[in-house]
Parts: structure tokens; C-alpha cells; sequence
RNA sequence: GCCGGCGUAGCUCAGUGGUCAGAGCGGCUGUUUUGUAAACAGCGGGUCGCGGGUUCGAAUCCUGCCGCCGGCUCCA
């Protein structure tokens, strides 16, 4: 069971936010009518990446060209610059000269060139090898563009706007490494991201956007909400939950449980290790060895592995004994902790981490029951999302690049597999995108998507639909025929996992979790010290009506408003102020998190608003 | 892993070659007993990420490592 990441082609643009909690960021106007691709503002953000072209060139004669587009929030441009450095002093340095070349309001004009002419200017021009390369990819049927500015020209299909003069609004915003065509093997160029608007205000609120978006990053609410840690000694990428994090954590996982019970599901317990011949047999070793933790090794004889999915171990309990078409299909579920070496550089708070946990279980089905269970896995995934609340997210359907090799078993068995999940797709009118080559190693799947804080995209959770591994476990189940016949495993994960799932969720709701998920549900706040022993009465009036209930006093010796702006800032729902007035009447107090003061209520008033 | 940036008190940050390294918040102690977003006073708290180097002198400059941040690549 996987999770991952993906940068979606054509949206990867960097520093999308969330304008407001409850608005898609893939409504946000730019992208509205007309499709980007043909409005104003792509040739506005395609000529701005020529203008910092331009301006490099000026500024770093040697320099070499490679592409520059537009992007969902602005623009940005591979450029090789040989064994020179350049950071953010050298990005300052184009924008001032970008700002100088946007002064001069050169005129734009396009030409359009034949191949050999192309490639003859190319060379007059700077004999840019990557321009040639570039030039040599485009079809014969496509005409060939030139777009000149000034003392700048480059091959590019457009379109412009007419004049430098017209790029007002822009900024410069990072610096950061990208390799020719996207692929590792391949030489490191300076990509440098910038972004630009039609007017000055769009461009301020952009960047106050940005601002905001960082206040809603998990990694700091999660610290000044004491969700979880990290520490140094511990080691990168493995979290350490505190309490209030817990909290939510166990909330998730009783939730679900109780819905796979409704569903079926059996909770399975299942060791953090494993042999070595067990992943081989799997292929873990074979296709998945990078993503591993390195071995452990008593002596040449035995050798464990720290398990980075937890599917070989549920089918070793379906194979701890015969099965029978009647058992079918068997759900097996468990919270399982997994390890994963992820890259050092791809670490990212509690989006991903070295040790996480799946909500993960495996159903080993019959052909018949395939599409049925598909389906219900689907619903109950779907189910579980608008529960937490979270709505913009969208399907992905990873199927497998046959000219990888990172893939196990047959064309054949792959085709079978990969129909059966379109079909339920189809069939369920679900609305998703096809990936190929974004397959799990043994089988296709259907990825629910969704963006954090400042944009990036991620896998949530994940359906997967996997004839593979039955065939290298040998598993099998007696068919009505009395003859035995393999099962088809489903593995799949609703959450995704609980460390992304619950920073996705904090970045969505600001820390400002609803109610059922929030580590303390209502705080009680006496006055004076006096006060302390009704607020002690009000709490076990509260907990007779609700055990469950996540009640804290603040005793602590500050002023009201010191302990309301406290724990205003820890966002809990609701804080109940008991003073004398309160005794006196037998009344609480209530603050509502989003709507202030709601004046003195009778507990029981309060203990329905909250039912 | 690669490119770029950053690392000073628990947190947020100031200090960029020259007195014993600073502020706010938090913590602790005392006073205050408070009615809807920060009472007042005092006191603690730092091998300036770690190691090496340059220098009469390094938080400050150079260098190796570690960690974090933004990308890229990988990824079930």
C-alpha cells in the first residue's frame, strides 16, 4: 500500500494557497474563463519569464537557455550556468535588471522560421544545445516561432504580449535546482520561479497570500498546538506524537474502525519486522530495495527487514489456513506503522516522514466479487472524507508504464487489472484523471489527491487493485468446483496515512479542528480561585452527560481575558467563564470559538448545544 | 541524493570581526483574585547546530559534517 506524492502536470505551478478556508484554490480567478492557457495573463507570465531570460543574458552573457513557461501562480526558467553559483543575491540582481529592460518598453515580434533557418539562428545566437534539442522535438507539421525583444531572442511558440513595457507587476521568488527534463540522470540546472500580475493589487495580494498561507502550515500549528515533534536525536523523518496529536489520532482511527466493522472488516496485529526471503518473494526487494531501510543482519543465515507495507503480512494470515469460496472476500484491517528511507531532501514536516502509519487493510476476493468490493471501497473512502470535512480533493487513476521495469507481472494479468478499476470508475461516474506510470509495483490504483497549505500536491488515500502478489504468494481459495482457484487483493487505505491525512486535515481547518476531532473540546475558565470548585461541579455535570467529552480547567492565576486569549489561541471550541454571577445562578458562561461571547446559559442548555 | 537558502535562550527574532551575547513571549518567585484576546515586579535560562581552520581577536570570515526550509529527482 502506497502513498506518495505528485506534482500534476500543468498544475505543478508552486504558491497556489487557500485564500479563505472554504475556497477551492482551483477556483481562484486566474483560472477561471477563459482556460489560463489562452488568457492574457499566460502571455503575461510567458513574456516575464522572456524578460528574466533576457536579463540573465545581459547579466550572465554565458549563461545557457533551456525552457521557461508559464505556471498556475507565475512563471520560471531553466537555466544552466555552468560551474557558476547563483542564490538569492543573484536573483535580486535580474529582478533590478528585469525592472531596467521592462523600463525600456522594447517591442515584441514574432517571426516564424523554417527548420534549417531555426537552427542556423540558433547557432548565430548563442549556440544554445539545449535550444537545438528543444528544436529537434518539435513535430514537422508545427510551425517554428522566434519572439525578439530588444538585444533578446529566443525560440519559443508563444504567444507574447507586444512590449516589455506591459510587465508591470512581477517579482522574483526562489531559486531552486531542476534537471534537464525533469530527470536525474541528466545535467542540474538553476530554475528560478517568479510570478506576475496585470495589476499591482493582484500582485500585493498575492504575496500577503503567501504570508497567510504560511500561518496555516501544519509544522507551525502543530507545534504551537502540540500536536507532535521531531527531534534531532530521534532522527529525520520519524515523528514523535504528543499527547493532543494522539488525541486526534485516536479519534481518526476509532472512527474508521467502527465504520469497518459496519463494512465487514476484521482488525488484524501484525510484527514491524519480517524476513528478508519474505520481501523477496513479495518483490519489495527487487522493485522497491531504495525506498527500504538497510537490513538487519545477525549472521549470513538470517537476515530482517523493516517493513515498509504491511500486505505481505496480511497474506500470510489468509495463508495460515484453507479458504474457501465462502470465506471470500475476507477484509483484513490494521493500523499498520511502516518504514520508508525517503530521500533526505523530500522530508516535509508530517507530509512525509519516515515512519508513518497506514490505515491500511487488504480484501482478497473472488473475480465474481471484484467490482462489488471495489466499489464499496470507493464508498466508504468517499465517506470517510466528507466526514472529515474535506472536499477539494480529486481521483487519479496510476496505471503502469510498460516501458518501466520497476513493474511486476504480466501484460496480461496488468490489462485485467487496470480495465477492472476504469470500469468501476466509470461505472460509479466517478470523475478522474489517468496517470500512467503512477501504478503501485504489483498493480494499478485509484489515488485520491489534494493540495496543502502552500500548493503541493499529495496522495491521500489509495485503492489498489493487485493480481500479483496472489500469484507469487501461490494463494489460493476452493472454488464451488472443489478445485482452487486464486483470489484477487484489494489493498487500499482511506486516510492515506495518519501523519498526512492529520496535516492535511490541520492545514484545512487552520488548527481550528471541528468539534468531534478537537484534542480539548471545552475549557472551563473560573474567575477567581474561588471559582475553581464550581468549575470542578460544571466539568462532572459535563462528563455525566458525555464521558467522552475532552473537558480541561484553566486554574491557572492570570486574568480572564489572559486565559480567554490563551486558549483562543489553542482553538478550542469552547471555553465556559464561571464567575460569581455564574454560581450564583447556576448558569456557564459560553465563548464560542467563532462567534465570541453567547452569554450566560444552564449547563444543560450548553450540554444540548453541543449533542 | 542533487541545486539554492537558513541554523543565536523552550518559541519568535535582533546582533555580520573588538567590552562579560540581547529583546519580546513562555518558565519560575512574589504581589494582584480578576467578567470575554496579553496585570505588575523580580529571577533564572545560551558549548551562538557540531568539528576543523584563518586571525592578536570569530556568533560574525573559510571549510567539512548534521539538521531544517524551498525546489528537482525518486516513490508503493
Amino acid at each position: 500500500m502506497g502513498i506518495g506524492r505528485d506534482d500534476t502536470p500543468g498544475l505543478s505551478g508552486r504558491m497556489v494557497y487557500f485564500q479563505t478556508q472554504t475556497v477551492p484554490i482551483a477556483e481562484s480567478q486566474e483560472r477561471m474563463d477563459p482556460p489560463y492557457e489562452k488568457s492574457r495573463l499566460y502571455a503575461l507570465r510567458h513574456s516575464a519569464a522572456h524578460l528574466m531570460a533576457q536579463s540573465v543574458l545581459q547579466l550572465f552573457p554565458d549563461a545557457k537557455l533551456t525552457i521557461g513557461p508559464p505556471i498556475d501562480n507565475g512563471f520560471y526558467y531553466d537555466i544552466d550556468f555552468g560551474d557558476e553559483t547563483f542564490g538569492d543575491s543573484e536573483l535580486e540582481r535580474v529582478e533590478e535588471k528585469m525592472r531596467e529592460n521592462a523600463s525600456r518598453d522594447l517591442p515584441v515580434a514574432r517571426e516564424e522560421l523554417t527548420r534549417n533557418e531555426a537552427k542556423e539562428r540558433i547557432l548565430t545566437l548563442r549556440q544554445d544545445p539545449y535550444k537545438l534539442e528543444l528544436l529537434d522535438d518539435i513535430p514537422s507539421e508545427d510551425e517554428i516561432t522566434f519572439y525578439t525583444q530588444g538585444d533578446f531572442t529566443d525560440l519559443c511558440r508563444g504567444p507574447h504580449v507586444d512590449s516589455t513595457g506591459e510587465i508591470q507587476h512581477f517579482k522574483l521568488l526562489s531559486v531552486a535546482g531542476a534537471y534537464w527534463r525533469g530527470d536525474e540522470k541528466n545535467k542540474m540546472l538553476t530554475r528560478l520561479y517568479g510570478t506576475a500580475f496585470e495589476t499591482a493589487e493582484e500582485l500585493e495580494q498575492h504575496l500577503i497570500n503567501l504570508k497567510e498561507a504560511k500561518k496555516r502550515d501544519h509544522r507551525v500549528l502543530g507545534r504551537q498546538l502540540g500536536l507532535f515533534t521531531f527531534s534531532k536525536s530521534v532522527g529525520p523523518g520519524l515523528p514523535l506524537w504528543l499527547p493532543k496529536g494522539t488525541i486526534i489520532r485516536d479519534v481518526l482511527c476509532g472512527f474508521l474502525k467502527e465504520e469497518q466493522v459496519k463494512r465487514g472488516y476484521q482488525p488484524v496485529v501484525t510484527p514491524h519486522i519480517g524476513k528478508k526471503e519474505l520481501w523477496e518473494k513479495s518483490g519489495h526487494i527487487e522493485t522497491f530495495k531504495e525506498g527500504m531501510f538497510p537490513f538487519m543482519e545477525r549472521d549470513e543465515s538470517e537476515t530482517f527487514v523493516l517493513k515498509p507495507m504491511n500486505c505481505p503480512f496480511h497474506i500470510e494470515i489468509y495463508k495460515s489456513e484453507m479458504r474457501s469460496y465462502r470465506d471470500l472476500p475476507i477484509r483484513y484491517a490494521e493500523f499498520g506503522t511502516v518504514y520508508r528511507y525517503e530521500q533526505s531532501g523530500e522530508l516535509a514536516g508530517m507530509l512525509r516522514v519516515r515512519g508513518f502509519t497506514q490505515d491500511d487493510a487488504h480484501l482478497f476476493v473472488t473475480p465474481e466479487q471484484l467490482p462489488q468490493e471495489f466499489k464499496g471501497v470507493v464508498e466508504l473512502t468517499v465517506f470517510v472524507l466528507e466526514k472529515l470535512g474535506l472536499k477539494d480533493y480529486w481521483m487519479r487513476v496510476g496505471t503502469r508504464d510498460a516501458e518501466a521495469d520497476k513493474f511486476i507481472g504480466s501484460d496480461e494479468v496488468w490489462r485485467v487489472a487496470e480495465e477492472a478499476i476504469v470500469k468501476a470508475c466509470d461505472e460509479m461516474k466517478l470523475d478522474y484523471r489517468v496517470d500512467v506510470g503512477h501504478a503501485a509495483f504489483y498493480g494499478p490504483k485509484l489515488d485520491l489527491m489534494i493540495r496543502d497549505a502552500i500548493g503541493r500536491v499529495w496522495q491521500m488515500g489509495t485503492i489498489q487493485v493487485d493480481y500479483n502478489l496472489p500469484e507469487r504468494f501461490d494463494m489460493e481459495y476452493t472454488g464451488e468446483d472443489g478445485k482452487p482457484h486464486r483470489p484477487i487483493l484489494i489493498h487500499r487505505a482511506p486516510f492515506g496515512s495518519l501523519e498526512r491525512m492529520i496535516a492535511l486535515l490541520t492545514e484545512q481547518y487552520a488548527g481550528a479542528f471541528p468539534f468531534w476531532l478537537a484534542p480539548v473540546q471545552v475549557v472551563i475558565l473560573p474567575i477567581a480561585d474561588r471559582h475553581v470548585e464550581y468549575a470542578q461541579s460544571v466539568r462532572c455535570g459535563l462528563l455525566e452527560a458525555d464521558q467522552k467529552l475532552r473537558i480541561e480547567i484553566d486554574d491557572a492565576r492570570d486574568t480572564l481575558g489572559k486565559k480567554i486569549r490563551k486558549n483562543e489561541m489553542q482553538k478550542i471550541p469552547y471555553m465556559l467563564i464561571v464567575g460569581d454571577k455564574d454560581v450564583a445562578n447556576q448558569t456557564v458562561s459560553v465563548r464560542d470559538r467563532d462567534d465570541g461571547d453567547l452569554g450566560p446559559k444552564p449547563l444543560d442548555e450548553f450540554v444540548a448545544l453541543i449533542s
